[in-house]
DNA sequence: CTGAAAGCGCTTACAG
DNA sequence: CTGAAAGCGCTTACAG
């Protein structure tokens, strides 16, 4: 199959190449009988632009990159998907880029703003760190999802995110509501006051407020997959099998714990109860559906492409927005009974 | 921050630009001492090539897509991870092009195979219809994963899949032997000889084989996804309540399945037995673990890049390659009771 | 080992 | 309404 190019169709069409490419455009300075020449030439060859070429010449719109670390997680997936949903109609263009859960979002966004010129970037489910110190030389805009930058001190940072610390708190009153006083919380590395250590101190809140000192020797950093709070959870509980009560950082982490629980022989929630985050799908067909903190995507999605979008075009500052998250009551927390 | 281009990269460092795109693609022809001094200015600079203006020129080393249609399906997507870690080391380099569940993937192709000059295709869970009449025209070499090409007469399109009739016919066999007899089976639509059609086929086979009679009105054709095949189980099992086993053609939809029955009242598997297909992560994890035909991701996965690199580079002919897939017993099938 | 020049396929002032 | 020509950022014979 013959690839054809711009100059083919004219030739083919007798026209010049620069009203093929008018018509290809669809502007409107073109003879309507001539358009309709062309584009009958075009249909036949079954023409289509070549992109590198247009690439170089037009600065593609702009170019807005959705950036996602994990290509497993269910919950950024969703969101990811919500942010492309909410992009239509929009001049700008967007493109997803998958990075290793292990790799580097913020190379991965120096590179393409080169590679590929993208003008702003949409960090779902992004960490703010060290090495988030090269994003300094960027003036592109930028938008942290389910974490707030408000304090990271970039020029271009904004951010979208629930309330962490009041949602860890909550998530820890419901157990305490249900008269847990053992509880362990499984969550990530906690650095700064990223959306770990927030959800962390909220948990802290609750328990200082119900007078319920904290064993840190019940907090477990895991892996955020099936497997790694599998493992993790087995472990844990061979040495702490007094715990009633877990909060997961998340509902594959919390279904992990639910998982290894089972398999040594206590059930959820009758023997341990358990709270997740994030609010998946799965957690509501899963055995037992999972009480957790439901972060709303569509509102974060929608918010993400906004801000970002006003300060590419509107030259608006960054804004650091935070939306209301609630915590869902399901089948997966029940009263002590120890 | 200033977006440097070859050129500023050969003023500053004081070369020409054909010295810098040397250095630039490691050729060994460059004086050592010039490709340090450009390299150095090159890192000062941050240069990143424009993609687009290398795509232009080079063929890109041959630019294969794989291309996926459901950004949500967990066993697709883990099949596309695979393919992707498969990629390592060769020359051509891979994208991955995701098509929404409705979308027409083989129109995705088309406009790929000229935008970006794809010269190969990797169909993840593809179908083969009378859309894909489509590539009749397409000289690039293809190959269609978990659905097997060989009656499909494309010239150029090789497969790679496991013996869906078969195993079809062991998940029901497994029914079967557990003594069931009042079995409904969950699954697409069948056209042609498509996966649905022979895994159906199969199932017909155990059935007929152990001269159990097959209820049509006992086949349910459901959305695959979590949601579709609840609603469907909670409608089906409204009218055929005396069912006690599901053969569900895929392990979400077994999953779906089994959350409507648990909320009429019924548990998996001591009232009705469930056997899913594909052998997705969550399968191990769920309460019940599901029992399920498991497809060897991996083997699918490598056999597919091979087979599309032998066709690309060696100029072989495609082939049709069926690989050996397994049913394993876990938790979700037990013994009739009815 | 190095550079001047042509060209990849397109777009866009500019002139008519 | 239409076309000739320059140029986007790079690569690659070709000549030295």
């Amino acid at each position: 199959m013959k690839i054809y190019t711009i100059k083919d169709i004219a030739r083919k069409a007798g026209v010049s190449v620069t009203t093929v490419s008018r018509v290809l455009n669809k502007r409107p300075d073109v003879n309507p009988a001539t358009r309709e020449r062309v584009e009958r030439v075009m249909a036949e060859c079954r023409f289509v632009g070549n992109a590198n070429a247009r690439g170089l010449k037009q600065p593609d719109g702009d170019l807005i990159a959705i950036i996602l670390r994990g290509r497993e997680n269910p919950f950024l997936n969703a969101l990811a998907e919500a942010m492309l949903a909410h992009t239509q109609g929009l001049k700008a263009s967007f493109l997803t880029e998958f990075v290793d859960e292990q790799a580097d979002e913020f190379q991965a966004a120096i590179r393409l703003s080169h590679e590929k010129r993208v003008k702003g970037f949409i960090f779902v489910g992004g960490r703010i760190d060290e090495r988030s110190e090269v994003l300094q030389d960027m003036d592109a805009p930028m938008v942290f999802t389910t974490i707030s930058a408000e304090n990271a001190a970039f020029p271009r940072a904004a951010s979208v995110s629930i309330d962490d610390r009041a949602m860890g708190r909550a998530a820890m009153q419901t157990l305490l509501d249900a008269g847990h006083r053992r509880i362990a919380i499984f969550g990530g590395i906690r650095q700064g006051d990223d959306g770990f250590a927030k959800r962390y101190a909220g948990a802290m809140d609750a328990l200082s407020a119900a007078g319920v000192p904290f064993d840190e020797s019940r907090f477990v950093q895991t892996r955020f997959s099936l497997s790694g709070a599998y493992e993790s959870a087995r472990q844990f509980f061979a040495d702490k099998a007094d715990t009633t009560a877990v909060f997961a950082m998340s509902d594959t982490v919390a279904i992990g714990v639910i998982r290894a629980l089972k398999d040594i022989g206590r059930s959820v929630p009758e023997d341990v109860s358990v709270v997740g985050y994030d609010g998946i799908e799965m957690g509501k067909f899963f055995l037992p559906r999972l009480t957790t903190v439901e972060q709303p995507v569509d509102d974060i999605a929608r918010q993400s492409v906004h801000v970002l979008m006003d300060m590419l075009e509107g030259g608006q500052p960054p804004s650091h927005i935070v939306v209301d998250a609630k915590l869902v009551l399901r089948e997966s927390v029940a009263p002590c009974q120890g």
